[in-house]
DNA sequence: CATGAATGAGTCTTCATTCAT
DNA sequence: TATGAATGAAGACTCATTCAT
């Protein structure tokens, strides 16, 4: 499973060529992951790596396009990751989600330090980005607690729900504030809350 | 509503003083807005606002400094608005989620440029980001279709839906893969899934 | 007299600037002079000019602006010197390129350093470079000496006529050879070689 | 014809070793005509020559050798081709110029790319070279063309009559003031001026 | 002879920050 | 307070050359 696709140029032709170009790969997801994309620098990576600075474009066009070497293969290896959790399983297809989640979370676990250079915000900003959506989920999971001592709920309310349901809000913000604003904001809103509304309210 | 709180040392003290730190920080919304924090320089900043280099730091401790003043008054902001859509709204506390969604999406794409700040990775990943997540919502959306397909479902399958459950797997993935690895990952799945379940599927 | 346009946008806007930046310009003068374009370095440059490495950058836009700049700059200095030299001397139009010739020598002489930049080849060819035209001139001189010793010359041969003869063939080469080739060689040649001929031959 | 001394250490002993030595002079000057010397690379030489890198060291001591064996080969080429021009024609020795002036400039229009390596100065000062001398050519133009209104010339005013003036300027400033300052400039001026002015001048 | 991986010094350029005026 | 010149560490990237295979 190389993260660089055979037909690049620069893909290595030797096995010598090979087993350097993995060290580099290997290297730069530690560095990656420990100083985010910015504070990284190929110096420290063919430094870890144990190979010459000039070496590092023998393989690699860029620092961007190692980056994004980086990204593509960890988003393959998810996919192939959960795949197999979702086939056959002999569970109806929404059900079905739960393994696959299952797989996701573990896989995460796993990639941990890599993971956030895909999920997490500028590394400058996580000190930030951490109040922020603690806040939020602290927020939210007061609001569900509130329901559940009303006895509104339908399920015992964990911090799990919370952190779900700020997920989705952030997601549909992104997705339907950011990228494409020509929906309706209360109709997604409408949609949104219903699921959830069925998904833990009482009856 | 300053974005800097009155105790910092740097809080000007003259009106003057204060239009020169307003101007900073719009002028800083826009490049960060624009470039992402680490291709925003302070030069460009100060330019952007009319300002000599040198009276920057007079405002600002430094450029992390102002970055983390703009992400704690985004912040509240969000809070600002979406507060008032939940209290006193005669709704039960879940239903009420619902015009606070709306809020926040709405203040979302309003501040759409620096909002993308917060939530989104590394500006150089932005593809490979893209990439990623357009992926991944497209088959969770392709699995709901096939479960609406087969009469498994009780709503109209949207887009929304398949957005809203990656955004929760996404966030449970960083609260709980990346943050916290104590928690069991079956344990985290199984009451997100069964709230999805719940929400959509038929009875 | 800068070789900076005054609206250029980095040009300074204190006394001090303008120290620092006349240092740079005088520094790069000499070091192109010895090094040539390709072999001088900034900080090669910077450092003879008693200036920060960085302070380069806040008044030449890159190395080459620099160059251009310098360039520009002796150009106009050329120029300027030989303007007065042809005005109002009394002399038929023809004859008073003389002085003006004179002028233009005098000019080179004195920059000698700087004006091989403008005038000599890629620097790693300059020993080729002369050789070959030390050779040619030789060549030229050695027909002119024959034609001499034949009694077909009118004034006494010099080496000055056998360079002044290649200097004129090279820059018709580059003009209507390289540059523009729409024009016929016999026609260039034939006007050429006339003027050269009354110029120095036995009616 | 090779452009490398038979005696070179490095000449290829088989016919395989020739072809590919060929292949590397070819190449070569294509690529120092597209880019000068500086901008051409080892690599990109080798590659447009279709042959391993490091076969390059096999056939040249290093990147100035190669360009030196350039030149030196041009300026043989340039000679034998303009030697049979000049001999047994018939002509007045001084006449036979104008057909070696000719021959000279074909060469000169076959082999563009490659000649202004030789002629022309720093590749990044071209622009700057250009105006700079178009602008001489043009106010030398403009002056012969006074002196022809004036009714003083004795043949048709040329532009060609500028430029071989404007290179024979250059050329003398060149030979007589930067590679050698003992001459009197004066003396210089006079024997060139003398020259055009009977040349062009009427009786 | 051919190959291509490895090397590392060297280059330009950027930019946050300091400081004298 | 405002200004803008000065600083220099740091970074990405290039490329001639060597050398093991």
């Amino acid at each position: 499973m190389s993260a660089i696709s055979p037909a690049d140029p620069r893909s290595p032709r030797t096995e010598r060529g090979r087993r350097t170009q993995r060290a580099l790969l290997d290297a730069a997801a530690a560095e990656f992951g420990e100083k985010g994309f910015h504070d990284s620098s190929v110096v420290s990576i063919t430094s870890r790596a144990g190979v010459a600075l000039g070496s590092f474009y023998t393989y690699f066009e860029s620092k961007d396009a190692l980056f994004r070497a980086l990204v593509e293969d960890l988003s393959n290896r998810v996919r192939d990751q959960v795949a197999p959790a979702v086939e056959n399983n002999g569970l109806g297809v929404i059900a079905a989600e739960q393994p696959a989640l299952s797989a996701f979370l573990g896989f995460v676990r796993e990639h941990k330090e890599l993971y956030r250079i895909i999920d997490e915000a500028e590394f400058v900003a996580n000190d930030a980005w951490r109040t922020h959506y603690f806040g939020g989920a602290a927020r939210i999971l007061g609001r569900l607690k509130l329901a559940e001592a009303a006895g509104d709920t339908s399920v015992p309310i964990d911090e799990v729900h919370a952190w779900a349901v700020m997920g989705m809000n952030v997601f549909l913000g992104l997705r339907f504030g950011v990228m494409d604003a020509d929906r309706s904001v209360d109709d997604v809103a409408e949609i949104a809350n219903a699921m959830v509304r069925r998904g833990i309210a009482r009856g």
